[in-house]
RNA sequence: GGUAUCGUGGCCGAGUGGCUAGGCAGAGGUCUGCAAAACCUCGUACAGCGGUUCGACUCCGCUCGAUACCU
C-alpha cells in the first residue's frame, strides 16, 4: 500500500514501559522528529517526577511540546490538538514521518481522530457550578443536568462529578444541550496514522514502575516538589509523585508511606492506561525493545 | 515453666449466637477541553480440632501461633 500522504507513526501504551527510548530509536531510523502526547511533559517545571526526555536524549533528536509550558499557565486538550497539528503540518513540508509518544490517551484520540468543536471554556461558569456541586453535592448536578440536557443525563454515569459538570458548563455556556454538540464523528486528517502500542508482562511493569519511582527520588523528586509546594492547587500538580509528597509536608504522610504511595497509584494509572489503550484495535502492541518491529510495520503501510 | 491478652480474606480493620461492615492493594471497565484526572464493577474471611446449641465467626475445652509480664 502506498500513498503520497505523510505518515504519523503514534506510540502509545503505560507509563515507564520504556516510551520514550523506543521512540527515539523509530526517529532516528525515520529521520524524523518526536512530539509527545503527554499531559504532564507540557509542564517545564515537572523535570523529574514526569520523567521527561533527558537532556541528551532531547539533544538526539528534536522533541515538540516537551517543557513548553508553566504549571501555571492553563491549558487543554482543544488547544494541544491545535498545537500538534500546527506542528505536524510544519514537520510533513520536510518530512514524510513524524513520531508521536505519549501515554495519555484522550490527548491522542484528539490528535488522531479529532474532538467535537465545543464553546469556549468559560471560567466564571465553571467556578458556578463548583459552587454548587460543593454546597449540594452530586444530586444537585444530575438535577440540574436533568434539566439542560436530558439525553445525556441517560447515558451518563451519574455518580461521576467530572462528566456532569463538564456537561452542564457546556450546556450553560452555549444554551444548547450538551449531547447536541457530540457528534463524535472522526476527523479525516491529511496524514496516515500508524498506531503502535508497546507492553510488558504485568509483574515486569510494575517492576520498572518501582524501579524508576526510587531513580526519581534519587535525583531529587522531594526537592522538585516542595519547589511546587507554591502551585499545588494547580491542575498541573494534581499528579501522582507531587500530590504525595504534599501530603508528607503536611505531615499526614511519612517519607516511606508517600515513597509506596507514589509506586502504587503509578502502577494504577498504568493499568488505567492499558484499559483505554486495549481497546483500541488500531493498536498494534510490540514488546518495547522491538523497534524494528515497529519499522516493519511502517514500511508495509507507508 | 506460669499468668494474661489476642489470633477475621494479600494487608489494615469493625462486628454480632442466626440478618454476608468498611478501607487499601489486586483484577476488570467507563472515558470528547482539569485526563498522571474523575468515576463504576468484582472478594461469604473469621487459626486448627472437638463440644454446647435448632443454629457458632461469635459461648466452652484442648491444640497451635503471636505478644506482654512473671519465674
Amino acid at each position: 500500500m502506498t500513498t503520497d500522504q505523510p505518515c504519523l507513526v503514534i506510540v502509545c501504551g503505560p507509563t515507564a514501559v520504556g516510551k520514550t527510548r523506543a521512540a527515539i530509536t523509530l526517529a532516528k531510523e525515520l529521520n524524523c522528529e518526536i512530539i509527545s502526547a503527554d499531559a504532564r511533559q507540557f509542564y517545564s517545571e515537572l523535570k523529574i517526577g514526569t520523567a521527561p526526555p533527558s537532556s541528551s536524549e532531547l539533544k538526539q533528536i528534536r522533541h515538540h511540546l516537551i517543557g513548553h509550558l508553566s504549571v501555571k499557565d492553563p491549558y487543554n486538550i482543544g488547544i494541544y490538538e491545535k498545537d500538534a497539528l500546527l506542528i505536524l503540518d510544519r514537520l510533513f513540508r520536510s518530512s514524510r514521518f513524524a513520531v508521536v509518544v505519549g501515554g495519555s490517551g484522550l490527548y491522542l484520540h484528539a490528535l488522531c481522530h479529532g474532538l467535537d468543536l465545543l464553546p469556549e471554556h468559560d471560567q466564571q461558569v465553571r467556578e458556578e457550578i463548583n459552587r454548587l456541586f460543593q454546597s449540594s453535592g452530586v444530586t444537585a448536578l444530575q438535577e440540574k443536568l436533568k434539566v439542560l440536557d436530558h439525553d445525556y443525563y441517560e447515558k451518563v454515569d451519574l455518580s461521576n462529578p467530572a462528566r456532569l459538570i463538564r456537561a452542564i458548563e457546556v450546556s450553560l455556556i452555549s444554551g444548547k444541550p450538551y449531547s447536541s454538540f457530540r457528534k463524535q464523528a472522526p476527523q479525516t486528517r491529511p496524514f496516515r496514522i500508524i498506531k503502535t502500542g508497546l507492553d510488558l508482562p504485568r509483574e515486569e511493569l510494575y517492576r520498572r514502575i518501582d524501579r524508576r519511582v526510587d531513580e526519581m527520588i534519587w535525583n531529587g523528586l522531594l526537592e522538585e516538589a516542595r519547589s511546587m509546594l507554591p502551585f499545588r492547587s494547580f491542575n498541573a500538580l494534581n499528579t501522582v509523585g507531587y500530590k504525595e509528597f504534599f501530603e508528607y509536608f503536611d505531615g499526614k504522610l511519612s517519607l516511606e508511606e508517600a515513597i509506596i504511595l507514589i509506586k502504587q497509584h503509578t502502577r494504577n494509572y498504568a493499568k488505567r492506561q492499558l484499559t483505554w489503550f486495549r481497546r483500541d484495535n488500531e493498536i498494534t502492541w510490540f514488546h518495547p525493545e522491538d523497534v524494528s518491529g515497529i519499522l516493519k510495520l511502517v514500511t508495509r503501510h507507508s
